[in-house]
DNA sequence: AGCTACCCTG
DNA sequence: CAGGGTAGCT
């Protein structure tokens, strides 16, 4: 897999990740947002208030730098060269004195009846603070305007704690939480990395939200693009091309908006707000159709990043807080939560101890989550894998998804899996940076699959498969642990709630991608079992550089190698056992001829070894590894036939014959993000 | 000494 | 599957 444009980003946008990365917003974004006093802009939208900016700043830019094609590398450039100034920008911004609530309207205190709109608007903020984009919501709706203050501050100061928290070396985030909470008797290893588990997901959340910002970026380029080039031909006098143009877009925006019309029926806020967007900048514009697309745009772009900011948000609210209260704590003592979302309770003035206790509070409830789904694990892990760092699937229950039973065959396109594998959503980011910048608005990734209607085929199908396992991964959690755990595969690869976060690591900081699922583990996880056990397939005797190409995002170390040769060995201690155990029942059976000795996909041997390496029997077995085990029957058949099994070391012999014959391992399974 | 395979055990 | 012991190799 090309993974050169995710090293790319890895180094940015992790680097910049305590900073929250406004800098990958264009510049005209990334002027300090948090002070500017909010009352000032009377356009209110984010929307219309960044296109404003953007246009004003679009002559310096060159046109060609920004372009949906050149998509996240532009992006890392910009990241780099801005870094110093949106650093000063978090400063200023967590600055206790500049509280948003001052100017903004407190006329209304109706109670939030709907809990959906309240929510929304909580997510709208954080997005904004996170964003930098400065916004005013001084046009009647006050109804948010309680909630919007409250969790723009706690937003910051969220950001504050991230930072506090962050530049705590690691051992003091130890010893501290180890006092703070009760540690679990003899849970030693296991829990410390669950502390860093913990963070690293927050930081995945974090970085969701910045690619989520990306998109928005991108996404006020591509606006910026078709803006500028119509008024460009509007110049030249030449309409047609123009409305030409934008009967295109606006086709597939309507395409889009109309699959999107319940969801903006259930938040007329939006509409209402995007139609005052455009109200706002309408003076921008020369002539109705310009408006209609600056409309559709609005409109799209307000409700993608809607969307997408409910989906993280709801995975960070159910992961955190939709837990049951009677759940005992007692477990990761280390956990540190840097969540910079749904710390909607408190509306406190965010003072250390507040922010501390809230902090304990999460992290008693995490975990409360983590201990049970361990409790779950353990409970149906029937093998012992005390080594193996077990981490919760990324996506857990959510209280608003319904239970769904896969609601029809799910495709997947790179693999012969043919489970419903749940994905996290960085990997729908992944997807959605692989798609994005080369389709229409209506395929931006994370809106729902329905709102697809102008991207190609396969694009759809990538989506519905996505969004369809994030649900069924939903619904599957809890239930059935052992069949999501070979989904999540791909999913520890991407959570990675237990990589281990050293502030000073620059390196491992580096190496991580908020995109892709390159994150270099500290531990091997169960998805690393799940994947060498299927690796067994090919190739038996593996030496250590196939281990380190086929696990790129393990940090390899002398335990990490010595624990996966181990379990090479392991694997292969249960292969000679189930072939001596069949030759032997051949003998006994009366089998006089090795021909007769066959291994087919209906033989118990290959009944009992599909068991053991691929127990979900979600991957097709590849044909050769019949042909390895046939023959490795046959050789203990042989060797007992002979009587060679008088010897003490009669299978060294067989043990020979069997390792030359590994087979390469598909290409596919060095994508960390493979399984 | 360090590493690995193998074997046995839990 | 991991731990621990042993043996062989470098």
């Amino acid at each position: 897999m090309n993974r050169s444009l995710p090293e790319q980003n890895m180094h940015n946008s992790t680097e910049g990740l305590e900073d929250d990365k406004p800098e990958v917003m264009l510049p005209c974004f990334r002027r300090n947002m948090y002070d500017e006093p909010l009352a000032s802009y009377s356009n209110g939208s984010i929307i219309s208030q960044l296109l404003h900016k953007k246009i004003q700043n679009k002559r310096a830019l060159d046109e060609s730098h920004f372009y949906l094609s050149t998509s996240t590398a532009a992006d890392s450039g910009q990241e780099d060269q801005s870094s110093v100034s949106s650093k000063d920008s978090i400063v200023e911004a967590e600055s206790p004195s500049n509280h948003v609530s001052a100017g903004v309207s407190q006329e209304g205190e109706h109670p939030m009846t709907d809990h959906l709109q309240a929510k929304r608007a909580r997510v709208e903020n954080i997005i904004r603070v996170m964003a930098g984009s400065p916004n005013s919501r001084q046009q009647g709706d006050s109804e948010r305007s309680d909630v919007d203050v409250r969790d723009l501050r706690e937003a910051r100061e969220s950001f504050r704690e991230n930072k506090r928290k962050q530049r705590l070396p690691q051992y003091q985030e130890h010893s501290t939480a180890g006092g703070q909470m009760n540690r679990k008797p003899g849970g030693g290893s296991s829990s410390g990395d669950k502390g860093n588990n913990k963070e690293e997901e927050c930081h995945k959340l974090k970085e969701q939200l910045h690619s989520m910002q990306r998109l928005l970026h991108q996404l006020q380029e591509k606006f910026l693009q078709v803006y500028s080039q119509k008024n460009l031909k509007y110049e030249n006098g030449d309409a047609t091309e123009v409305d030409s143009e934008h009967e295109f877009l606006g086709e597939n925006m309507e395409s889009y908006i109309s699959h999107e019309e319940d969801f903006e029926r259930d938040d007329s806020m939006v509409t209402v707000d995007c139609k005052e967007k455009i109200k706002a900048v309408g003076y921008l514009v020369q002539g109705r159709e310009s408006q209609n697309l600056q409309e559709t745009l609005k409109q799209e772009l307000s409700s993608a990043i809607n969307d997408c900011v409910d989906r993280v948000f709801k995975k960070v609210s159910s992961t955190v807080l939709d837990l049951s209260p009677q759940q005992r704590v007692s477990s990761s003592p280390e956990m540190q939560i840097s969540v910079g979302a749904d710390r909607t309770s408190h509306p406190t003035n965010s003072t250390y101890d507040e922010s501390q206790v809230e902090e304990a509070v999460v992290k008693s409830q995490l975990s409360e989550y983590y201990e049970s789904s361990e409790d779950q694990s353990t409970q149906d892990q029937t093998e012992a894998l005390s080594l193996v760092v077990r981490k919760p699937t990324a996506a857990p229950v959510s209280s608003v998804t319904p239970a769904v039973k896969r609601p029809y065959a799910v495709h997947h396109t790179p693999f012969q899996f043919n489970y419903a594998t749940p994905l996290h959503e960085s990997h729908i980011l992944e997807q959605l940076l692989k798609y994005g910048p080369h389709s229409n608005f209506g395929a931006l990734p994370c809106m729902p699959p329905s709102m697809d209607r102008t991207s190609p085929d396969s694009m759809s199908l990538s989506w519905d498969t996505v969004a369809m396992r994030s649900k069924v991964t939903s619904s599957h959690f809890g239930h059935h642990p052992r069949s999501s755990s070979m989904g999540a595969l791909a999913v520890d690869n991407l959570c990675l709630p237990h990589v281990k976060m050293e502030s000073g690591d620059l390196q491992s900081m580096a190496e991580r991608n908020p995109y892709m699922s390159l994150n270099i583990q500290e531990g091997l996880t169960p998805s690393h079992l799940k994947k060498a056990k299927l690796m067994f397939f090919y190739t038996r005797y593996p030496s250590s550089n196939v281990l380190k190409t086929f696990f790129p995002d393990v940090k390899f170390n002398r335990c990490i190698t010595s624990q996966l040769i181990k379990w090479f060995s392991n694997f292969r201690e249960f292969y000679y056992i189930q072939m001596e155990k069949f030759a032997r029942q051949a003998i006994a059976d009366g089998i006089t001829e090795v021909k007769d000795i066959t291994v087919s996909r209906d033989s118990e041997l290959f009944r009992a070894l599909n068991m053991h390496y691929n127990k979900a029997n979600d991957f097709h077995v590849p044909d050769r590894f019949l042909e390895v085990a046939e023959l490795t029957l046959h050789e203990f058949y042989n060797a007992i036939s002979a009587a060679k099994d008088s010897d003490t070391s009669w299978k060294k012999a067989i043990y020979k014959v069997i390792c030359k014959l590994d087979s390469d391992i598909p290409e596919e399974f060095k994508t960390s993000s493979y399984l």
